[in-house]
DNA sequence: AAGCGACTTGATTGATCGTTCAATCAAGCC
DNA sequence: GGCTTGATTGAACGATCAATCAAGTCGCTT
């Protein structure tokens, strides 16, 4: 199996399916992109939909190497970490004239009628990218109230965050995106001085 | 002009685009439905695309009657009237297995190179919806913080409206619209406190 | 060397898409 | 009763789409 060939097919397709969506674009523009002919991307992929499996995938496997790692590389502390992977969005948008923000957030509202498949790994997509927030707000330990549902927060980070990028593509305006960041900084800040309290009160 | 024919398209137009988005409705989608021949619909709009401009027209003419009102009769505590309007998204998933969202947000992900007409009406959409929310805001007055800017709280609150529903949509399982809604509420009542001990200390 | 399976080539298919257009019709006006 | 205008009909068009397939290439095994 020519895993090049597969790979080159998958690389092409996260750009595209990114910058025009899923269904605006088409098998030929995966082609002409890669090189390959429809023959290949046939021998590879069952249909369309199947690239795009494949496609989101490799975004699940790979958070941690193409998203967690860079955008925390030198952010030790974990809340920081959670600003600092939503500035890496920040950065992505501002990088395209606020027209790239989340992939996943993008195809996840695209598609109405999805495949379980398909539907299964976006949720995945979003599963992990919870998760990684969740195991951040776990390490904050006794600086967040102790009451305080870890699991919930770190949903409402992903909610913010694909609220945010929606807004911001929409207006084509990063203030939007900046200024709903400011907002979830001022929860947590809430949250820590609440959290200060409570020790304060012990 | 006969009225009629054109309010039919865009009525069939809101629903099948809000069902299946925008590029999966096809025009005969929408002849079928309303039962008027192709010709007839080219006569009133240039093109595909003006009818969805009509139908964001539609929606961004009809907020008041057809998204405030009915969240709002009899409510009248403005922050209360800001969760009755999340809640008439709540009903739309409900009622939907969680397939109907926002149709502004779909939209506005859906089409990642809109024209500029057409990106001026998804923006004016969420204006108006971000507008209302900030006049619930003003309403609220001193149970807020003085100091507290209501413009970026409604804009705070029209992301996390959005957020929760593309979860909630993704997971089709609404207790992730419901627990990001409940973090809104948190966090309002953290607000509420803080504006409370201002009004202590004066 | 022969055979085999993995992979590539690129023309081709048939369906579907948005759009066009010549025609017909109905109603109102001078 | 001609003329205009607005609206409707529905067949047809060209483009584009995802997908197919027969032919060919290459490397590996026996």
């Amino acid at each position: 199996m020519n895993a090049d060939t597969r790979r080159k097919i998958v690389v092409a397709a996260m750009d595209l399916f990114s910058e025009k969506g899923f269904q605006s674009t088409s098998v030929a523009d995966i082609l002409s992109r890669t090189q390959v002919h429809s023959g290949s991307l046939y021998h590879f992929f069952p249909g369309k939909q199947d690239v795009l499996a494949a496609v989101l995938e490799a975004y699940r496997d790979g958070i941690e190497e193409w998203l967690l790692a860079p955008a925390w590389s030198g952010v030790e502390d974990p809340v920081e970490r959670i600003f600092a992977l939503l500035n890496a969005y920040r950065t992505l948008l501002a990088t395209s004239d606020c027209t790239y923000g989340c992939p996943i957030g993008s195809l996840a509202l695209e598609l109405h009628e999805p495949d379980p498949a398909i539907r299964d790994l976006l949720a995945a997509n979003f599963e992990n990218w919870t998760q990684a927030i969740h195991r951040c707000l776990e390490a904050a330990g006794e600086r967040l109230p102790a009451a305080l549902d870890r699991r919930r927060l770190a949903e409402f980070v992903l909610t913010v965050m694909e609220g945010a990028v929606m807004q911001a593509r929409t207006y084509r305006d990063i203030g939007y995106f900046d200024r709903n960041v400011a907002m979830l900084r001022e929860h947590f800040d809430l949250l820590i001085r609440e959290a200060d309290r409570e020790a304060v009160a012990a």
